[in-house]
DNA sequence: CGGGTTAGGGTGTAGACAGCATGTC
DNA sequence: CTACACCCTAACCCG
């Protein structure tokens, strides 16, 4: 099919298609149009990576808008709806605008309802929802990307939820799936009435295969030779021979460590490929790498991407993430080694992927398990990079016969698992019950089944008892924790249930909060600290050999800071969790210490982007927890003690620097040096010497105009002032010329 | 005064051992 | 990451 023949799309999108040098559609493309995606009609697109899901989603979203309608895009990801927001930005010239909305608090985003599409992650359209916003029932087209994920015990269920919400508040909603090839396509269709578009064509082709002994084994019978030679590691000869080619390579491994240590490697094998130019850029950029945080990881980064290697994985802040995915993507990063974050993210291609290690350890298994078929052919799926390489080649890595033949078995010949619903479980449940009868989707006992068979999991149960005996137990859990009340048949949430459900918690994080602040008069940063730690919202940190011993003795140390009962050493396990509460809440208290950033990331064995994970997760539920004491009117010195704890955690700095870390461009570290220079407010800085000023913020004139400017100054402007620095200072002021003197923390 | 002894610090290496992916509001 | 062997040096003691 011919990109001119398309109809019903904005004046101009056809042409500018064709500009873009899309001519024809791809197959699958084609075949959605043919089930009437430009005129409203559901689809199921269950196609290979990288085949062109995308366009059906734009030719879906366009056409409705052309009708007058609005369209809503779901990602899985935070990192894809600004990707995908960028993407859409480019039909904005005729005439159709694009939002996105993610992020950390409640609110209905009312200005979203003159954007003709809206980009968001599932929870925050979940939480768009709980919050009333009154476009959503505006929305003609939900787009709902990568579906497959429903499949995710944890995540999977507020997809689902959400997307049954949005189609019984308006039941004409076209919906648009976009999947990876997966066994049971047709049963996610069958549960949105949408019909199926099923497709295993690539634009380029992808050769998938086993590397074993001294030969490449192809999915199609063929052979190549492929020596490596003693003492060198097949992944860095399989990676120096891809970019000998021209190419470059994505490895997969199971581990941070792994990953960090595999870079190191690739790089010595990339970095005499280089050419002088090369090296060049990549030096400065490893220089803007290692600027991004002060921590090992960075520095570590920072010295591979000097190779022309990198690595990837969460313990990156996102700033080093988009600064190698981009790279990469420019060809100048030749290799990454990533752990599995970079197969779900933006958009990555590779010549190459070698999937190194195809067990990972898993906790609950108690031992290294095979990786998912699904997870390994998204991995897979990332090699190829349309327009630049003749074809994409995914390899994995046998070290005996038999795991040549297990290899071929699992992943190269074998079809994806099947999705399952993930629904049925308490902490679903327990959650979605809550917020469904709070926005007004069901009142009843029944009028809550009645919503549930809407679900991917009443489609595909077989056994409708197991989630109505769950829905029961959620029920009296909840109505035992006064976020719902029961009058016979009829069900209503409480005052503070709604507020539980609009602040987007995890009704046992609300339990456990209300329950600590409750009969606290007085409360320590470090109390509620510890008490944010310990609700289920906030994932928990490892305990390490040896913390158990160190913990204990805090614990006991400060007994008397903790909100409500600590577990005797005899409940074992939630001794346990209570210990790695308590870890999590020392970080968060040391962050809000003015601990430096290399200390923490070392002392808690952690990357900057769990730092900032962590502190960023503590800011959101001591925000949620200060609401709940205003509810719950627990009195103005409880909810100003849980204020001043969110407030230095969210700019990592001591009570008394609060007055100042308002002020824009002041950091944690230029509080402290205006602190301590007799600077202690926002007015003070206003009215104080300029050269005082100046001479506090080690003598920088620009960075001191600024933050004058910032403080409501009249006059900012600096010229000829003395500066009043002493020897240290000039000092620090020396070995700090490479930053900003800002930790960088807090403004992501 | 010369030779020997000893404690202390630093360096290098082998082997044991723990730890092991991700993420939204 | 620890334990251990090993080397070097400085300080001290004794004949």
């Amino acid at each position: 099919m011919q990109t001119a023949e398309l109809s019903g799309l904005p004046a101009g999108v056809a042409d500018h298609l064709r500009e873009e040098g899309i001519e024809e559609l791809y197959p699958p493309q084609a075949e959605a149009v043919e089930a009437g995606v430009t005129e409203g009609e559901s689809v199921v697109a269950s196609v290979p990576t990288a085949s062109g899901k995308t366009l059906i989603a734009e030719l879906a979203m366009l056409a409705s808008v052309e009708r007058g309608g609005k369209a809503l895009y779901i990602v899985p990801l935070r990192a894809l709806a600004s990707e995908k927001k960028r993407e859409f930005e480019r039909f904005e010239e005729f005439g159709v605008s694009v939002g996105v909305s993610t992020g950390n608090y409640e609110s209905d985003e009312e200005w979203l309802s003159n954007r003709d599409i809206v980009v968001a992650t599932s929870e925050k359209v979940d939480s768009l929802v709980r919050n009333g916003a009154s476009w959503i029932e505006e929305l003609s087209c939900v787009v709902a990307d990568e579906i497959h994920l429903v499949d995710d015990a944890n995540r999977g269920p507020t997809l689902e939820v959400t997307l049954a919400k949005l189609r019984q508040l308006n039941p004409a909603l076209q919906t648009v799936a976009l999947s990876a090839t997966v066994g049971n396509a047709d049963e996610v269709a069958d549960w949105l009435d949408a019909e199926l578009v099923h497709s295993e064509w690539r634009p380029i082709d992808l050769r998938t295969g086993v590397h074993y002994g001294s030969a490449l084994h192809f999915d199609d019978g063929s052979q190549e030779e492929f020596a490596v030679e003693s003492g060198d590691n097949p992944t860095t000869a399989l990676v120096s021979d891809t970019l000998s080619d021209g190419g470059s390579s994505l490895v997969f491994v199971n581990s941070r460590r792994n990953a960090e240590a595999a870079a190191r490697r690739l790089g010595n094998a990339v970095e005499d490929q280089l050419t002088g130019e090369e090296r060049a850029e990549l030096a400065e950029l490893a220089e803007e790498v290692r600027g991004v945080s002060d921590s090992e990881t960075s520095d570590d980064l920072a010295d591979a991407i000097a190779n022309g290697a990198a690595f990837h994985h969460a313990g990156l802040a996102r700033e080093h993430r988009t600064l190698v995915e981009d790279a990469f993507r420019d060809r100048l990063i030749k290799a990454i080694s990533a752990t599995p974050t970079l197969a779900a993210g933006v958009n990555t291609p590779s010549r190459r992927v070698i999937v190194r290690d195809w067990q990972r350890y898993d906790g609950d298994a108690g031992g290294m398990k095979p990786l998912a078929t699904l997870e390994v052919h998204q991995m897979m799926g990332r090699a190829g990079r349309p327009g630049l390489d003749p074809y994409g080649e995914a390899l994995l890595l046998a070290n005996n016969h038999d795991e040549l033949d297990e290899l071929f078995e699992r992943y190269v010949w074998a079809d994806p698992e099947p999705v399952r619903s993930k629904l049925a479980t308490e902490p679903a449940l327990r959650t979605h019950v809550l917020a469904t009868v709070a926005s007004g989707f069901a009142s009843s006992r029944g009028g809550l089944l009645e919503f549930l068979e809407r679900t991917l999991y009443a489609t595909q149960s077989t056994d409708p008892g197991r989630l109505e005996s769950v829905t029961d137990r959620m029920l009296d859990y909840l109505e035992r924790n006064g976020f719902l009340e029961r009058a016979g048949e009829d069900i209503e949430a409480t005052g503070i249930g709604h507020t539980v459900s609009r602040l987007y918690l995890d009704p046992m994080s609300a339990a456990e909060m209300v329950d600590g602040l409750r009969g606290a008069d007085d409360a320590s940063a470090l109390g509620l600290y510890h008490l944010v730690a310990r609700t289920p919202d906030m994932w928990e940190l490892y305990l390490r050999s040896g913390d158990r011993e160190k913990y204990t003795e805090i614990a006991y140390e400060r007994e008397a800071e903790f909100l409500g009962d600590m577990p005797t050493e005899f409940e074992a396990e939630r001794f346990e969790d209570w210990l790695s509460a308590l870890k999590t809440a020392s970080l968060l208290e040391d962050w809000a210490s003015e601990v430096e950033e290399d200390r923490i990331t070392e002392r808690y064995s952690i990357g900057p982007g769990d730092l900032r994970g962590k502190v960023e997760t503590a800011q959101w539920l001591l925000n949620a927890a200060e609401r709940l004491a205003v509810e719950l009117d627990l009195g103005p010195d409880v909810v100003a003690s849980i204020s001043a704890a969110r407030q230095r955690v969210e700019h990592g700095v001591g009570e008394e620097l609060l007055g100042l870390t308002g002020v824009g461009n002041v950091g944690r570290k230029r509080a402290r040096w205006l602190y301590e220079a007799g600077i202690e407010t926002r007015d003070e800085l206003r009215n104080a010497e300029k050269s005082v000023v100046l001479g506090a913020l080690r003598g920088r004139e620009k960075t001191a105009e600024t933050i004058l400017r910032n403080a409501g100054h009249p006059n900012p402007a600096i010229e000829g002032e003395g500066v009043e620095a002493d020897e240290s200072a000039a000092v620090e002021a020396e070995a700090d010329s490479r930053g900003d003197g800002q930790a960088g923390l807090g403004d992501f």
